[in-house]
DNA sequence: TTAATTTAGTTTGCGCGCAAATTATTTTCC
DNA sequence: GGAAAATAATTTGCGCGCAAACTAAATTAA
């Protein structure tokens, strides 16, 4: 069965999210971020002063990748990086004034960015459900078993 | 208006894409390939001896991109790199016969793979539309200007 | 209480993904 | 025919994304 690429979701998903980081490039650059930064910087806008394990489970980034992008942003005077109290294992990943500053600024990106395809709001909400829907299933199944 | 993450569709797109390659790798380390790879193999399967330029176009990969993943299936020997004759600036990419038996084994994969996952056939498939509306919206619009 | 295990975070290594610069060939235009 | 522009592919540089190895601190168990 030869089928083309475009019949594939797998492609179809992975075409559609590097066209859209590359999209979102130009846009997040005037913030000097990168896209998984940019992440980072809205997980900490609803929720600061939280260890690195925890942005790495709300960010869904392991902490292998998250520990170089937040230094990154600390080397940028958005965040630092404090040694926790309680336990000195931890770290506490805290906003400067200045991360909390481009808040304002950049929070609305994604739907400025988004009402400028042509998908309908109706259709871009579906889109969100079953990606969604997909990362549940594919995090909670063990796909080398079964 | 702080928002959470999960309610942002690049996030979300985001995160399935990371998340269903993560679920492809081990799967697709029995055959000592990475899903770029698989992709580049993937359009070859379908559309043999072509140059890099209508690798790129079909696969949706920069060329720069393209190059280094060519080169290592070139030095697992699936595939070959010749210069055009007609055209010496071109190279024939073609697969060899070790190449086109992998398609066997492999063409199916992707099917394999979501069937392991809860969602259903239509919901799959609306996902699949969805994900290729946007990259042709993407693509097709210049994000710059408007 | 101290040895073994677990946990938090960092580091290393590799393969992308892509913008930008570079090289080599071909086409265009005068 | 020869200079200028366009095209095909490669190279460079940087930031992920993640598995695996490592370090250090805390917890558990003997």
């Amino acid at each position: 069965m030869s089928n083309k690429l475009s019949d594939n979701v797998c492609f179809t998903l992975y075409s559609a999210t590097n066209a859209l980081i590359r999209a979102f490039r130009p846009i997040l650059e005037a913030y000097d971020l990168t896209y998984p930064q940019y992440i980072v910087m809205h997980s900490l806008w609803y929720n600061n002063q939280v260890s690195l394990k925890a942005l790495s489970h709300d960010t869904h980034l392991d902490s292998g990748t998250l520990t170089p992008i937040v230094k990154r942003l600390e080397s940028k005077g958005l965040l630092t990086r404090q040694v926790s109290n309680e336990d000195e294992r931890k770290k506490v990943i805290s906003l400067t004034e200045q991360g909390m500053q481009l808040k304002v600024d950049a929070e609305e990106l994604t739907a400025k960015l988004m009402a400028r395809s042509n998908m309908s709001v109706e259709r871009i909400e579906l889109l969100r459900e079953l990606t969604l829907e997909l990362h549940t299933d594919l995090t909670k199944t063990d796909l080398t078993k079964s």
